[in-house]
DNA sequence: CCGAATCCCATAAGATACTG
DNA sequence: CAGTATCTTATGGGATTCGG
């Protein structure tokens, strides 16, 4: 590893090691997916059983209708969650986890886990990024 | 699934039960933050070792300057990764995982562990969703 | 030359009034 | 109750340009 040109082999050799470039496409594509704003978010708050339309939106303060129901599809489609409607007088429909989503739903929680545990830490750097001048940024 | 995420596990009675409101807020942050489309792919390619801002681009297709910049920087700002800028004469600035990024970045290896082993069934689903008429969507 | 900022446009997200 | 329509705003991407 260490020939004259070391530094570039270290990205063009080992390189990508564990993301070989054929997998980088659907990476990139479950990681748009699943890793955008609320989908992550529905998939936790789904985890103690199927939930309507109305309860979602009370347990993620801060989406919109538009949000919601175009997430939920989104997931809907992807064999994440399930969509049950049920032709009553009082319409109501319920979305659960489905298998799939719950493979997910236990990664999830760990994301979760780690913000809980260094969200802190987090915004200590933020605010220090923010007040400290003295380094390399204008 | 560690005791980090295991606090919130532990309860599960009413609404909101495992995701308590006021961890809600910041559960959404970093989500907002690291769950972007950039994020977590620049984590996880940084995990071989330092990387130029030229290799980054290289190695994730279809990130423009912009947002190859503009995520590093916020990446920088939450601490976790590293910024190092070498006055040389081809400027040479490098980026590597700071100890709190290392950690989210074993979390979003399991999160491509995942897709790599559920992406075909993904696949399956969309596809069965877009040709699937017969059911209650529009 | 490499790293990054800026301008302009396309698309996605947000708010909310409205409908089956 | 569940979801759509529509308008506005924020965010992302491409090309170009600046700076070291």
């Amino acid at each position: 590893m260490q020939d004259s040109a070391g530094r570039e082999m270290a990205a063009a050799a080992g390189p990508c090691a564990n993301i070989p470039a054929d997998h980088m496409a659907f990476i990139r594509q479950v990681l748009d997916r699943v890793g955008d704003k609320w989908s992550m978010l529905i998939i936790a708050v789904l985890r103690d059983g199927p939930l309507r339309y109305t309860d979602l939106q009370r347990q993620i303060p801060g989406i919109s209708q538009r949000m919601l129901t175009h997430t939920l599809r989104q997931l809907q489609d992807d064999g994440l969650i399930t969509r049950t409607a049920y032709a009553e007088v009082p319409p109501r429909v319920e979305y659960a986890l489905a298998p799939l989503g719950r493979g997910l739903h236990e990664i999830v929680l760990q994301l979760i886990g780690w913000a809980a545990d260094h969200h802190d830490e987090i915004r200590t750097h933020r605010a220090r990024a923010g007040t400290a001048p003295s380094s390399s940024r204008s």
